[in-house]
DNA sequence: ACTGCTTCTTTATGCCGTAAAGTATCGACC
DNA sequence: GGTCGATACTTTACGGCATAAAGAAGCAGT
């Protein structure tokens, strides 16, 4: 299971995305199960297992055979597809610009940030040819209309907004991937990175002078906050200063161009 | 096949990271393999089918079964770890800085971003729980021996080196997708794009109207290469429009705290 | 009561990573 | 030179995956 989106017949995909389908008098035993409650099922799942859960568990939530969801669902590229669309309606589509257009960006990228801590399965889903899904097309807007009005021309607009989308992305992706190791091998960060680094050390005892721009990189490293783990305070520390750059640059942006 | 990384066993992993194992004299047949044919194996595959590439299609590739491969590495997750660390030593160690950090970060962005280009997998190895191999290690030094002479003190370095890690990662990775999703469907950008929209615009005719923002935010928007397929002239615009503004950013932070 | 459609299960196919056991080949020692 | 034990590699097998194909059961319209 590589990356998925956007793989299923085009009519199938996009009817069952916009929930355009007709329900129309039908003869047969009625249907224990819906597009919804399957795709609930699916993200509760995915929630919990990653992004290789499989159709069989699915199923299982739901009292059902793995065969069962082809009723309702092409395929499992499919599925995700629906389930990608559908989390992002967790999140808002418009953002208040009283504060200025910075510390609703920050709002954005803070919300997107949560979110992909909650749903980390999301970040496997490739952005290369969007779903095209409506909750996917508001999280989007909702990042324009806080940028539009700065009255930045299209070419930059565009700029701005890949930048920051990478950037969350990017910073999420990290910390998902660290919990999620934790969580598979049971191993903590901290007990990880000890057992590494050891055995590093071990076999290549001056790490430091071969690398030694690194080592003063990580030089004068203080939590932020001590109840997170190892690797995660890290991820926050690189996520809000990196944010910070970002949100400079654009600034810059505004200032050298006319508003 | 979500996302490796750093998952065998530390010591194993290391030792062969590092080449770190003694050739001694031994008993039984001559050994038709190395580590670092199946490697290069393993690479060439991946290139070609992606993440999803088998133990099987690798030993085929190499003339054996795929079982042959565990005598020499213990399983895929660490296969994975090798070629990930392998495939970084294409890249340079370092830079020249006589046209300024600016010019060699622009640098290291765009080596990388064709690295990606080349090795679409490895955005698939997961960041966390970095693989600690040598190549790795040159690489991010690499970066920071550009940044760190600029006089930025370290919490503000470590969220620029992670914020241009995180954007260009993420950019190729839109690129890398784009892609995969057309080899794997023989479907080229355009036919793809062509059909989605097609069908989205007849289910759903006012989309203008329901996100005039996004409207707005796609117009006047002109291919940067004819040449190149349609996704991929926008990741080019992001990716370069992007790092521009982020490259901003730290121009101000260097301007506003003392050189 | 019959027909035709629908829901859901059963069974089967062909992938995957890899454990276990077997075969062939070599160096070291008697 | 014959034997022993370690090594390289193959065969077979297991449990997992998505899903194709076929069948059982339920219900509406005639």
């Amino acid at each position: 299971m590589v990356v998925y989106a956007g793989q299923g017949d085009p009519r199938r995909s996009i009817e069952l995305l916009w929930r355009a389908s007709v329900a129309e008098k039908r003869s047969g035993p009625k249907p224990g199960l819906s597009v919804d409650a399957i795709v609930d099922a699916a993200i509760a799942v995915a929630d919990e297992h990653g992004m290789a859960f499989s159709m069989r568990a699915v199923g299982e939530r739901l009292g059902r055979t793995a065969m069962a969801l082809y009723t309702y669902v092409p395929g499992k590229n499919e599925l995700v597809d629906l389930m990608y669309d559908r989390a992002m309606a967790e999140l808002p589509t418009s953002y208040e610009l009283d504060d200025g257009w910075r510390a609703a960006v920050t709002r954005w990228a803070t919300d997107m940030w949560e979110f992909y801590g909650r749903h980390p399965w999301v970040l496997q889903v490739s952005q290369a040819r969007p779903v095209l899904g409506p909750h996917e097309f508001a999280v989007i807007e909702a990042l324009a209309a806080i940028l539009v009005p700065t009255g930045l021309p299209g070419r930059e607009l565009r700029g701005i907004v890949g930048a920051v989308n990478y950037f969350v992305r990017g910073a999420a992706q990290t910390v998902a991937e660290a919990r999620a190791a934790g969580g598979a091998t049971g191993e903590a960060d901290e007990e990880w990175w000890y057992a590494r680094s050891a055995v590093l050390l071990e076999i290549e005892p001056d790490l430091a002078k071969k690398f030694p721009m690194l080592h003063l990189l990580e030089n004068d490293r203080e939590p932020i906050d001590p109840e997170l783990p190892y690797l995660e305070n890290d991820a926050v520390e690189n996520f809000r200063g990196g944010l910070k750059v970002l949100l400079d640059g654009v600034e810059g942006a505004l200032t050298s161009s006319p508003p």
